[in-house]
DNA sequence: TGCCAGGCCGGGT
DNA sequence: ACCCGGCATGGC
């Protein structure tokens, strides 16, 4: 299936979204962690109490306690996992490029990805949600919704990996950050209301006419 | 009420 | 190289 097909009938259902939710690059950052395995809504409300307490700084957030961290971050839940990945970041930023996000974003793509997958607690999901949203620079996301959305069309296999995932899809599409960010917040968009885990919706999915004779493969990870 | 949400890590085979 | 349990809050 042409993704380039795919993008466009998703435009043209739901409009532009607005990705990241305007926010700035730090809380792109610190939301791109918190969110991991957690709905959004969780995480606006941690964000908002690090921003009252104006936490939102590399530097802040590595010198405030531990402990301290967990109580703001609490209910974007784990919190405690979540306090120290994010502690891990931010020391990085700190250590690596002296705090400055305008400093690690001047960093090649290329270096820059596998420098942030060296941090623990940055899977390939959340650095490219950073490159990406924080950094402008063009790297296709890939999340739950993106793999279930393709497999349950067919247009991938079912044990296709993130970077197989990652490698199909900007194979047909041009290389352009405007693009990938819009094209993934279209798919979650997508996934959230019509192509959930259990309950979805096909019949009436934008992308209905798209699906495979028999209907959706799978309707499991 | 139980199940799910914009993952990732570490330990066990 | 896989496979799997653990992590936790808030909403429907």
């Amino acid at each position: 299936m042409p993704l380039q097909e795919v993008y466009r009938r998703l435009f043209e259902a739901f409009g532009p979204q607005h990705w990241w939710p305007g926010e700035s690059p730090i809380e792109v950052v610190v939301g791109a962690i918190l969110v991991q395995n957690t709905s959004w809504t969780n995480v606006e409300k941690a964000i908002l109490k690090l921003r009252e307490a104006e936490l939102l700084d590399p530097r802040a957030l590595v010198d405030i306690p531990l402990e301290e961290l967990e109580e703001y971050v609490r209910s974007a839940g784990y919190f405690r996992i979540k306090a120290r990945r994010l502690r891990n970041l931010m020391q990085f930023i700190v250590d690596r490029f002296d705090g400055s996000l305008d400093a690690m974003f001047r960093t090649p793509l290329a270096e820059l990805r596998p420098a942030l997958l060296s941090v623990s607690g940055v899977g390939p999901e959340t650095a490219d949600s950073i490159l990406l949203y924080a950094g402008q620079l063009p790297t296709f996301v890939v999340d739950a919704y993106t793999y279930r959305i393709f497999t349950r069309h067919g247009w991938i296999e079912p044990e296709t990996d993130y970077h197989r995932l990652q490698e199909y899809s900007q194979s047909q599409l041009p290389d352009e950050v405007q693009l990938y960010n819009e094209f993934h917040a279209l798919l979650v968009r997508l996934g959230k209301e019509f192509c959930r885990k259990t309950n979805p919706r096909c019949a009436q999915c934008p992308l209905r006419e798209l699906l495979p004779p028999g209907g959706p493969i799978g309707s499991d990870e």
